[in-house]
DNA sequence: GTGCATTACGCGGCGCGTAAAGATC
DNA sequence: GATCTTTACGCGCCGCGTAATGCAC
């Protein structure tokens, strides 16, 4: 079997008719570039070349086999540019955004990154961390930034970015709402309305409470952060979220936890996966911005 | 850089949605195939397969390499399958013949050879031993059927066919004419006309002289056999000739010697050239009748 | 447990470079 | 002697097979 190696020795030889030329041009030694068109011939079966004193002639079957590898070689070296683009503009990217936070996120991704990288098609799916690492798993998603317990998969990678303090929030005439930090103590019998199961926070909660020999009261589970939000803002109970989740300008109060708890968040990607220039462009980018945070 | 055996194997792998299934075809074992593919992806930076459980998917890139290979493959096995052609059917040879026995050959050859191989175009040359030799190494001819000298040229490949008895050649009412057989002391004397330095049975009298410590009385040098038997049959000197150039119906009458001498005859070929099929047919024919002479 | 894929590991071959020899001008 | 090719030889890598392990149904 002839193999391109040797077409493209074989076409450097012919074009220079003169086997140490040909070799500095293919920057390899010159015995290399002999021993291998004496190979050639010999699994070719043909004659190709012609040695006239020290002079190397290509002989009419040479430039034969000649015309076919000039056919060959360009569509070589085209397929080879061909997978370097595929590799280096894969422009379209599908993220999962953690709720919590994707609100911070999203309006920079998608005004600043998307301004920078207009060639980059972002898709981005909001959907809780465990159901998001799921679909990165599955190869629905390209990139997750979420919340994520290391080790949830084998197959995932996980990249951290920063720790993201869990506090409880209540409304702001609430008795804990004044507190710096509250105790477990403190918070463990209030009534909650709790992100639901495909959500980190809940695990932590849960988590929390299974420590401490008890059960949280959750008398709601929702899988939308504003419900979350809208319940705890009518004073009706209280919650768990990141601090990043609440914002300014909402009538919500986060107060610290006397024994905090954090969850990771950072970029996961599925194991073995090529990571794509332009995905790995978002990364740094994400990674830029969460330094400032 | 992408090898030809990772198209194979990619090739085969998406065509079957299997690994071992792929393994079996190509004939290699399965983490062959298995490690190949995860080296193409590495190489390539490209995500080609999607494992679904158990199950190989080529995933949209993978299916866009797959369209550019599978214009490349045919091209590659139509390239082996022309260079296959080229090197068995190389339906031209240039042959040198032997100017003293030449006429044996010539007919059996241009009758019985042609009729058997038509397709093969035969190109004989008639001339001396030592320019046919000549031309083989430089390839201007492809095989000689000759007289030669082991060791004549490095570069040579001999394959001997028969010996070549050389004879004291006279006309009939020479006085040695009617002799079983001559002694060096009855020819040395002889006026003689030989085939020129280009032909070996003139080094071979020219050596045979020398040992006796005299020259040959050569009138006249020839490179034409015509010429050389024309003179001898006129009755004017005698020469030296390989016993099968003298036919029966000729004026001529070829005298043993009494140390006789012998020129191999046979098949040289370049060293190093590759031998076609052609040739090959060419040269099992020599040697098949050669055996009866 | 069965079928499939992956990982681990050792072997063999091949392509390569260095060095030396050979050939040609 | 200068230039170019070929031969000799040793090394390192890579592709392969076997065997073991991992996964999924």
């Amino acid at each position: 079997m002839m193999t391109l190696t040797q077409m493209r020795y074989f076409y450097e030889v012919c074009q220079w008719q003169n086997i140490t030329k040909a070799a500095e041009h293919l920057h390899v030694s010159q015995p290399t570039i002999s021993v291998a068109m004496q190979t050639l011939e010999a699994e070719t079966g043909l004659n190709l070349f012609h040695r006239e004193g020290r002079k190397l002639v290509v002989t009419p079957e040479g430039s034969k086999l000649l015309g076919k590898v000039n056919h060959i070689l360009p569509q070589m070296d085209q397929l080879e540019t061909e997978i370097q683009d595929m590799a280096h503009n894969r422009n379209h990217i599908r993220m999962a955004l953690p709720l919590q936070i994707g609100t911070r996120f999203l309006p920079r991704i998608l005004g600043e990154f998307r301004l920078a990288h207009p060639q980059i098609k972002l898709e981005i799916i909001e959907t809780g961390g465990i159901s998001a690492l799921q679909m990165v798993e599955d190869e629905k998603l390209d990139i997750a930034l979420t919340n994520y317990a290391t080790g949830f998969s084998q197959k995932l990678c996980y990249q951290k970015l920063y720790d993201c303090e869990c506090c409880f929030v209540t409304y702001p005439f609430h008795p804990l709402a004044k507190r710096k930090s509250v105790s477990f103590a403190d918070f463990a019998d209030e009534e909650l309305v709790m992100l639901d199961s495909h959500f980190f926070i809940y695990r932590m909660v849960h988590d929390l409470y299974t420590a401490h020999s008890c059960k949280p009261r959750v008398i709601h589970f929702s899988p939308y952060l504003h419900t979350i939000k809208n319940l705890v803002e009518s004073g009706i109970c209280s919650t768990f979220l990141a601090r990043q989740a609440v914002l300014p300008d909402e009538n919500l109060v986060a107060v610290a936890l006397e024994e905090p708890f954090y969850i990771n968040s950072g970029i996961v990607t599925k194991k073995g996966r090529q990571v794509y220039e332009d995905e790995q462009q978002l990364i740094d980018y994400l990674q830029q911005i969460t330094k400032d945070m």
